[in-house]
DNA sequence: GAGCAGGGTGAAATCGTTATCACTGAGGTA
DNA sequence: TACCTCAGTGATAACGATTTCACCCTGCTC
């Protein structure tokens, strides 16, 4: 437990002052080849390490990036929180990692830490459209980017899938075989994938006449539970559905327990199309269809974005919206009885 | 963008010295009942809050756990992340995320970048038993907790499974249903857990008299890729072996993925059982049974053992062992032809 | 040869806390 | 009365880096 050698034991092992061994440091100002020369070889022989945190308390600005996400084993995010990684990284920033558990208590606290905490920015997915305030983080001058959900609260910098498309097309592809009961299961509409993704659903509907049947729609947390607790539901509707569009990758997996739980056949009992591609999905016997988001991409443009804002970018609030692709396999067909 | 108050805009606005203002704060040394809730107020007045930055500079130990893992994308890390973020939090500790890909670089870069960043305690995953050294984070005084593998290199409190027996009843499971010749695909041996599910795959062969051939053994990276191409390796042979055991989750999604492209019946053509359990599993016809991993109690685990050590702990190294649960669904029977 | 530009350097201030030390009274004890 | 203890307080020195400022040269221009 040998003490960490300071920017002091160089200047001294050098003879020369601390201003000039920074210099060397952070090639900042002049030095001769000579004082550089004996400064570069003191921090060899001392084994000489900067303290990041003694940088970062001077600075007044950490290199961390803040990121608080509603839970990390969600896939959805997980993968989100690799893009981000990656890309933070390379760019000497590292990752402080929050999981808000879509609680806006929990949430409030976390950002309230990033503030206290004077991370250099923070990416976000509000546990709420309208009432997650980044308002701390802005005030302390700390950028931010929100993802896959839009923050009208505090309106910042954000980066989310075309919800609406995503959700449109999958229903579309639904009621092109025909289907015309379609049960939806959404994650919560107080935020925005859960409401844009309704919208989407809901066009898709009109665009052919069909006005939807309030009792198939259930609208949650877009947790496992939700999913196959909604599915249930639908299922023991009189005048059951012949087709269930889930909301998320969450719910589409509760969807599928509860299906398989009642040993109904997809797709010929009931066909399945949701949002969010998981590496399983081609796996079934049928592979599920879906619309799936480019998730990696996100987490990399929202970091690029954030990392703009950190170097001092004042343009105004952009938001990027990100186009899904449909992955059509074998879990929709033609219902029997049309 | 408004200044921050710092502790000497309280001090002042309360009309005290700054010493008062933190003995406040951190609850130390005595304080007057009126000065204290002079100094209340003026907290409440600024909207003061303290400068984490400030204080760990100060204590010259930040309030971040580092967490040096291969990969957030496994599922079997990320729900590690989780527990050990729930613990974390609870005890004012955040987390400092770090992907290693199992590349001994990044990793010997991560582990320095821990120890300038003076964390509070690292919970890591060594990419190899034998060349990950902690040393530099255990010269800093910074305490280490390995997860999932040993470090031989630099011993450190320690947290797995065991392997041995998890690789064994599995292999005692495929044993038992008639299989002889099984092929199995194992993570790294440089890795404790590639290494001891390899031997207790053995092991479990040995104590029926079974001796397995070479060419049914392959050992890599534990990643999807490799779990597939080694199946159609194992697939392709001549004399094809009856089941094929896996040795952790992407190497039993890899090896799924290739019996399907081949369109092979699981268990009638090829029977299947592999470590860790995923949440997916049961959805497949056949479930997959598997060896399932108490990974939130092992990430707890770590993190309390880390936490001791944080706090001056000096008992001997402990290593702790966790025992599998085997989960037996449909995906092993008894060869046609035994 | 006076003046000026600018390279090269070090002393010292600074960031926001906490810990140490010294000081003042008040109260208790011999 | 003299001495000690201890609650209550404030000044001040750290912590380890960066940055500002002032200074001293050297070499150039007019």
């Amino acid at each position: 437990m040998k003490d960490k050698a300071t920017i002091k034991d160089v200047a001294q092992h050098a003879g020369v002052s601390t201003a000039t061994v920074s210099r060397v440091l952070s090639n900042s100002g002049p030095v001769s080849a000579e004082l550089r020369g004996r400064v570069e070889q003191a921090i060899q022989a001392l084994g000489y390490r900067p303290s990041r945190m003694a940088r970062s308390f001077r600075a007044q600005r950490s290199k961390f990036i803040g990121l608080i996400i509603s839970d990390v084993e969600n896939p959805f995010y997980t993968s989100l929180v690799r893009a981000v990684e990656d890309v933070a990284y390379a760019h000497d920033y590292s990752l402080l990692l929050c999981n808000s558990d879509e609680d806006p208590d929990k949430e409030r606290a976390y950002i309230q830490f990033m503030a206290d905490e004077r991370v250099a920015g923070v990416i976000g997915s509000p546990a709420s459209e309208a009432e997650t305030s980044f308002a701390a983080l802005l005030d302390a001058g700390i950028p931010v980017v929100s993802v896959d959900r839009r923050s009208t609260c505090t309106p910042v910098d954000t980066v989310l899938l075309d919800h609406v498309t995503a959700a449109r097309d999958l229903a579309r592809h639904l009621i092109a075989h025909g289907h015309q009961r379609i049960g939806a299961i959404l994650p919560n509409t107080s935020i925005t994938s859960g409401r844009e993704r309704l919208a989407g659903f809901l066009q898709a509907m009109e665009e052919v006449g069909l006005t939807p049947d309030p009792a198939l729609i259930h609208e949650s947390k877009g947790i496992e539970a939700f999913g196959a607790q909604a599915t249930h539901a639908l299922l023991d509707l009189p005048d059951r559905p012949t087709a269930i569009f889930t909301g998320n990758n969450l719910i589409t997996l509760g969807a599928l327990k509860a299906i398989q739980e009642r040993r109904l056949r997809i797709p010929d009992d009931i066909a399945v199309a949701g949002l969010d591609e998981m590496p399983w999905m081609s796996l079934l016997a049928p592979g599920i269809t879906v619309a799936a988001q480019p998730i990696h991409e996100m987490g990399r443009l929202a970091m690029h974005m954030l990392l703009e804002r950190i170097a001092g970018d004042r343009q105004p609030l952009r938001e990027v919206k990100l186009a899904p692709r449909l992955v059509i396999r074998s879990s929709v067909a033609t219902p029997a009885f049309v």
